[in-house]
DNA sequence: ATAAAAAAGGATGTATACTGATGATTATCG
DNA sequence: CGATAATCATCAGTATACATCCTTTTTTAT
């Protein structure tokens, strides 16, 4: 394999006669105290993959993303809602709800039409292919969520948890949801 | 604003004729059960998402995304790295290292070159102008790192990132890079 | 030495995720 | 009542993030 060794030894001053020395030793010294592993937000990105990946490979039948299911989860309890409320709820831009919402029509599981109320908005609903599809699948997607901590102990388990929603309402203002709104229903 | 009541009230019965009953309640019982904001990678999800907007809102006047500072940073410890490497180091997929890259590139903080040794490589490194930016940038991408954990208390901070650090070694094998990678050069 | 296997990168296509601009509809204020 | 605000959706554009297929180059096995 090519990954586990330092890619720098692959080729280094052997294959470049241009270079004359290593790395400039300022920066050097910045990435030592603060190397990626050390960032949280490269962390949490990282993680963020690896819950992708859990995802996919335990729905991979279904061929549901994270997002798509989240939607499909609002929608199962918020039936006929419009897209901006969507983005608030899941916490995502209200044209990425449009563009996942136009890939779940486009598979029969959401129907979208005009409010008569107010003709701006887009009201969206599940079909009954949605609504079956939502209770098949989510013995999968729980089974992605567990496995995401299965490796850590009940105690350090629920001190995670805790931890990401004290964050994630401290910084309330940033990102795309105030998260209020994602409680919509599910209380 | 439109975010904070409930998105299925602003329409509801009144606007949807056609609608006959609330949602169906086998749905509701398993999103209750499991609702989105006890979904551990919905959560991450979340605060990958906030930690990003940090990030936007600190390094704004450099146009630089936090995936293009962790290449960046990776090339300024290790200087002529192949794609795959670099693709392995910071987790992410290899086509969009080339991307990044390529962007980077466009830009005149990177230059890249065929590699003599082995020629399917291509070798990526810093240009002048790249170094200068990753030392100028650098305490903006700190100050970001530090505001996502800032309301932790100094325990909480320090127990979060051990136990991301250890959900990342579990589950290794999942998205794209083996950890020990990347931890190249930087030890 | 040559055929097969492996590795690196490029090209293409899909799916998020967001910004900014535009247009349509509704609400509001003078 | 009519000009103006605000609201909702769409469109265009950029940037990750990944899969799949393909070509070139290197390695390996026979």
């Amino acid at each position: 394999m090519k990954g586990s060794e330092p890619a720098a030894k692959r080729e280094g001053a052997s294959g470049t006669p241009v270079a004359e020395v290593g790395p400039n030793p300022i920066l050097q010294a910045l990435a030592e105290r603060l190397p990626l592993w050390k960032r949280p937000g490269y962390l949490v990105r990282r993680l963020h993959q690896i819950h992708y990946a859990l995802f996919f490979e335990e729905c991979a039948e279904f061929g549901i993303t994270p997002v798509q299911y989240g939607l499909l989860t609002i929608l199962s309890t918020n039936p006929d809602t419009d897209q901006i409320s969507l983005a608030n709820a899941l916490g995502i831009d209200r044209t990425n709800v449009a563009d996942v919402l136009a890939r779940l029509e486009q598979r029969g599981f959401v129907a979208r039409m005009r409010s008569r109320a107010d003709r701006r908005m887009v009201l969206a609903r599940l079909t009954p292919e949605g609504e079956e599809l939502v209770g098949r699948m989510h013995p999968a997607m729980a089974r992605a969520q567990t496995r995401l901590l299965e490796s850590l102990d009940e105690d350090e388990r629920e001190r995670f948890v805790a931890t990401i929603l004290k964050l994630l309402e401290a910084n309330n203002r940033y990102g795309r949801a105030p998260l209020g709104a994602s409680k919509m229903d599910h209380t």
